[in-house]
DNA sequence: AAGACGTGGTG
DNA sequence: TCACCAAGTCT
């Protein structure tokens, strides 16, 4: 006999009053103003959902808002040159998204007729499209009752229902997966979808969460037994490594040589200082700077070179038409700033 | 299964 | 400065 992982209060809800005290809620307290809920169109809601993945709300509003200026349409992304996709892209970080939302397009286009399934099975064949937006694509484009899975439900199931066991791990995952399913509703789960993602995000939050102003708070697990800062239960991290990286500059009044990058490094397709594997001997240091990816912390050191006359040469004013990475393009603004 | 993959906001 | 976090997916 196992050891049961999820813990149910004899005062859970139904699934039905589960979803319908959520909805009632969402009418009430959610968010509706959020550019991507006005007018949704299935393309609108994938390239929203593209974007949110591990990304927040107010970071990702203006660059939806110039996506669609410049690919309103599933065919117009299809049609577009990488370049602009990626400067379209600079900054927000996790660029094989943008990658993936390219090869989407065409993969629509050319598979589906412009037109996204909605089956969930279908959804899964296109690039960038994993379990979670596959279900939110179904809730939020087609108002059809599909589950869906991301951090603000892994934390408000976990904390509700007791499910303990470290967050993303197998077994966690499936329990979780599976009391999605369990209590999406088969009527209005747009609605339904909206309210788990605002309750995560406003109420049920990871630190310091709004319990008194929750409407599940009296048939809460976590609430009853004053447990709430202890679930979903998190691996502590291992400190991030440092690595070391040196890059070239070769500049003048005019602009300054980039080069574009692999598809198998970090910042992939992106246009970048000339990197060196190594450290650079008795060059001339020019600067330095430091940046923290998600997995180690990266010092880098810039000297100054002498770059082939068949590289490419960027004009400073043409430095927008290319996607940069983020400490990349700082570093060049200061440069520039100070000629 | 575990690691790669970005960045900016926040306490 | 620093730890933690944010609408995950791919390999």
């Amino acid at each position: 006999m196992t050891k049961p992982n999820t813990y149910q209060t004899t005062l859970a809800l139904t699934p039905t009053q589960f979803s319908e005290c959520l909805k009632t809620w969402q009418r009430e307290h959610g968010r509706h103003n959020l550019p991507w809920q006005q007018n949704p169109t299935p393309y609108t809601v994938l390239v929203s959902e593209i974007m949110l993945q591990q990304t927040q709300v107010a970071t990702v509003i203006p660059y939806y808002h110039r996506w669609l200026q410049h690919f309103p349409t599933f065919q117009a992304l299809a049609a577009a040159n990488e370049d602009l996709v990626l400067a379209l892209w600079q900054g927000l970080g996790y660029y094989s998204r943008a990658r993936n939302l390219h090869r989407a397009a065409r993969y629509v286009v050319d598979q589906f007729n412009s037109e996204l399934p909605h089956s969930i099975n279908a959804l899964r064949e296109i690039p960038g499209v994993g379990p979670y937006t596959a279900g939110a694509i179904c809730s939020f484009a087609f108002d059809l009752p599909a589950p869906l899975v991301d951090g603000n439900v892994k934390r408000l199931f976990a904390r509700y229902f007791g499910i303990t066991g470290e967050v993303n791990s197998t077994k966690f995952n499936n329990k979780v997966w599976q009391l999605a399913e369990h209590y999406t509703p088969p009527q209005d789960n747009r609605i339904y979808a909206q309210a788990l993602l605002d309750m995560g995000a406003t109420i049920c939050t990871p630190r310091q969460p709004q319990c008194t102003q929750c409407p599940l708070q009296t048939t809460c697990y976590a609430r009853q037994t004053q447990c709430v800062d202890k679930l979903p239960e998190k691996k502590k991290p291992t400190p991030l490594p440092t690595r070391f990286a040196w890059f070239g500059i070769d500049y003048n009044a005019t602009g300054v040589v980039l080069v574009q990058r692999g598809t198998d490094a970090v910042w992939p397709r992106l246009w970048c200082l000339p990197e060196f594997l190594n450290a650079p001997v008795a060059a001339i240091e020019h600067g330095q700077f430091r940046h923290v990816f998600s997995h180690y912390k990266l010092t880098a050191t810039v000297v100054q070179f002498k770059a082939p006359a068949t590289n490419t040469r960027v004009a400073w004013d043409d430095l927008p038409k290319f996607g940069l990475p983020a400490p990349i393009k700082r570093y060049l603004a200061k440069v520039r700033s100070n000629l």
